[in-house]
This record gives C-alpha cells, structure tokens and sequence, in this order.
DNA sequence: CCCCATCGATTACGCCTGTAATACAACTAC
DNA sequence: GTAGTTGTATTACAGGCGTAATCGATGGGG
C-alpha cells in the first residue's frame, strides 16, 4: 500500500482538497468552491478535474450534460504517503527535527502541544502493552 | 526571510544534500558522493550543478580547471522553509496531525519521541516565562 | 426546428525537470 | 606543438505543469 500513489500537483491538489471536503461535486461548484482562494480561469479548473481523472485520482458519475466528481483516493492515505516521503527527502525519515523547526519558529499552539502529548503517551502505552 | 526561496527540484536537491554534508567540493567529488545512491551519469551531474548556480542556491570558486562548489542557502533554512509550506498545503498549518500520521504507522522510535518530550518540555518553559 | 449557451474533450504553449550528448577550451603527455 | 583527455558551457528532447483557448456535442428557449 501506498508506494505506487497517483503523483498530484500543486494546482490539482487544491482541487483535489475541494473535493475531500464536500463531495460529489459539478465541475461549476469546484470552481465556484476555489473562487475565494484562487484566481483561475474556469477553464484552468477543468483542465485540473481532467488531468485529475486521467490520473486516477477522481472519478465521476454523468448527470445529465454535466460530471459530479469524487476523490478515488482518501485525503489521509495522500497525507501519509506525501508526509512519509516529505520527512524521509528532507529529514532522512526523521520527524521530530521537522517538528523542531516548528517549534524554533513559534509555530507551536497549546493545541498542537496538548495533541503530541497525547501521540506520546499512547505511544508510551503501547509499548508497555508489548 | 524565507518567502522568495529558490525552488529546487527533487533531483537538484540530492546534490545540495551531499554539498550540505561537506563543502567545497569538486564537480567529480560530488558525482563520486552521489555515486553510491544515484545511478547519474555523470553528465546529469554537472546539469544540476549548473541550474543550481544558475538558480543561486551553489557559487564556486575556480580551482584552475575545476570548479569548487559550495552551497548558497543553509540546510536549515530551506528545512525550515519546505517544512513550513508543505504542512501549510497538507495540514492547514497543524503540524501535529503530521506527527499523527508517523504515530500511527509506527513511525515514531524511541529518540524522536524522547526529542518531542523535550520539544515540550522548552515549549512550556517558554510559556512560563512570558 | 434552429441558434445559442454550456458541457466536457482536445489542443496550445512556454517553462521546468530528468536525463543526457555535444561543443568548446585548456592542460598534459608525448 | 599536436593529440588526447578532462573541465565547464551549451544544446537536446520528451514529459509534466500552469494556464488557458478552441472544438464539438447537446440541451433549452423561442
């Protein structure tokens, strides 16, 4: 699992993040979804929910003229694999460095520190539990 | 600092890796280097040597014939700035869902999680102190 | 029925990337 | 000093990406 993931680009993933949000949609309500954040061409969205089928990343079903389409892969198995491959280009496959540099910057919250303190102890669980 | 970074694609940074691990070095001591991993001709090399100086992320210095290569940007700061825009673009910014993902795949060993502990730990120094 | 608006499909096009090969300059060994 | 050899610089070329425009089918309004 996971090594043969669909390659996603940078523009086709904030189409892709539309999607896992609500889902299924026209290709109108993608491109009505992404009009807040991004300045595309309707036409530039097509393209991207084209390449993206093509890919295998979104399917559709025909509803009348118009597709509804739908991820084909979840957003957590792309986190995943992008995380894994992410820390192990950058970090040799080391993720607390990553999360040292966040911490150098400020980018910690009480949030973020309360949840890795939770990863912690039920790390610390299951290895007791071995 | 850090918006206006250098794009390095994925072949260029394998280079700056092994220049970041010890510098200056020849254009043959880093095909050499990279020879244990990379299976580059030695000519594909040199291109990346050269869209990297092209880029501003390597400068040199003539040793007679040769060129001696060094990097232009710190390791850290291009860790710091991948790290940062990758998590913004996969996780809303949060970086301990990341961390999540490592947990649950059992990613996590006992050096990173005796790291996070201390992460914390001067996290909650820090705030102590304000 | 016919035309227009609107879909998705196909084509466009310049830049970046991976992966070299070729060209040119200069040293080195005769 | 001439021919390799060995450095860097320039050129190559296909495929992906960002960013659309054009094409061809189809459904809706008159």
């Amino acid at each position: 699992m996971g090594q043969l993931m669909i390659e996603i680009s940078n523009a086709e993933l904030s189409v892709m993040q539309v999607l896992w949000q609500r889902q299924p949609l026209s290709a109108n309500e993608v491109v009505a979804a992404l009009g807040n954040a991004k300045d595309w061409h309707e036409k530039t969205v097509k393209t991207l929910l084209n390449r993206l089928v093509s890919k295998g990343a979104l399917g559709f079903d025909k509803d009348g003229r118009a597709y509804s389409y739908y991820p084909l892969i979840a957003q957590h198995d792309y986190q995943l694999e992008q995380s894994r491959s992410f820390v192990e280009r950058l970090f040799a496959g080391r993720v607390a460095p990553l999360v040292a540099g966040f911490a150098s910057q400020n980018k910690l919250n009480a949030d973020d520190v309360q949840q890795l303190k939770q990863l912690i102890a039920d790390w610390e669980q299951e290895q007791n539990n071995d």
